[in-house]
DNA sequence: CAGGATACATACATTCGCGTTTGTTTGCTA
DNA sequence: TAGCAAACAAACGCGAATGTATGTATCCTG
């Protein structure tokens, strides 16, 4: 059996990446064999050297499914003029930790990348285009939150550049925090009142 | 040559975890063998064996020379009982920063803690000793914060435990995201204006 | 000062995982 | 409707790492 149809194809692939996930998750990336994922997702690793050329590019496959939509949302959110733009961040910052609660899939994946992989070797470049993302991100804030600033909405005491190292590091260790022991925490009724107390400093 | 003296048995274990530390660092946990360790030390595999079990010993032991001397000032400062505690434990986050910043050999240690291990199948004991470090951590900030609220040093409408929550994740996320990319702080200046804003919520 | 225990070095056996190559079937296209 | 290439499966060769077992020289204690 084989040569199969190319819908059939992208099915395969697709169960090629939930394997990775789930053996990721429990094995940590290092220590996950391609052979294990092979068997978790009902192929052999001749189907996962034919998707992807090796661990990382699978790796990084795999969390590209979750982040590419989480960083267009945050454009989107950071992109728009008219309104409270400190209120719209500070929303979507409820609504990240509530998505993370409440969705399985972005659950494994984050945990895999703040818990569950080294980056050195074949995920060195992984991690640098993580840094890229982060660099934006802030960038990004920052400009936000000067913004706002002239605007009245933030004290002028405040360095918008501090404040947004400070949300970010925020929202960094929650999810830390968070993904190393979830049961310690009830992250959907938390968020709002975790988020608004960060906030709080910048008020 | 065998057969040391108990002074030069000693240094050699300390050696060993100094080799530990760098190749750790630069290789990741997982990836890192004891034999490179081992050559890292200038002595062999046997020489690792003898004083340690395995690598997850050897992970635990190097990570303990590090952590218990902070468990240590942490215990001390929470404990003390007469003036403004909130104060102290401002300076102790500014401390921890500041030292980060200086003591290379943390920056080592976290920075594998943080960004080169995977806490799974023999490093699951020093997770779950992490997080009971965490969960005592938590349970003591939460009580100093609640006994300094009914001095009314701490506004009532926050809730300790939540206040608790927010400052222990703010330091962990700005310990992550500072030895990601270390370039990217001038953390000794910036850890009195970073943690003066965290606790700008709790005032 | 003799003998066991210490502090290693050396050697061995085994397992595991990776990358590549080759083989095979079948969808797709000209 | 040939025939090429896609979509895998199966097999190969290799290195690397682990744990243990054994050897050995020297310290140290009674």
């Amino acid at each position: 059996m084989a040569r199969r149809t190319k819908a059939e194809a992208e099915q395969t692939r697709e169960q090629i990446l939930d394997a990775a996930e789930s053996v990721f998750l429990e094995r940590g990336v290092a220590r996950a064999s391609l052979e294990e994922i092979a068997q978790a997702a009902g192929v052999t690793r001749g189907a996962v050297y034919w998707h992807f050329r090796n661990k990382a590019d699978l790796f990084d496959a795999m969390y590209g499914r979750v982040h590419l939509p989480m960083q267009d949302l945050f454009d989107q959110v950071v992109g728009l003029e008219e309104g409270n733009a400190i209120e719209a961040l500070r929303t979507f910052c409820v609504q990240s930790l509530r998505c993370l609660a409440s969705n399985a899939r972005r659950q494994r994946v984050y945990t895999i990348l703040f818990h569950r992989c080294e980056f050195v070797d074949g995920l060195q470049e992984s991690n640098e285009r993580l840094i890229a993302i982060r660099d934006r991100w802030l960038a990004r804030m920052e400009d936000l939150l000067r913004r706002e600033q002239t605007r009245g909405r933030l004290p002028a005491e405040v360095c918008p550049r501090l404040a947004a190292i400070t949300i970010h590091t925020a929202m960094i260790g929650i999810y830390f925090d968070y993904l190393r022991s979830p049961h310690a925490y009830e992250l959907d009724a938390q968020a709002f009142p975790l988020i608004d107390l960060v906030f709080r400093a910048l008020s």
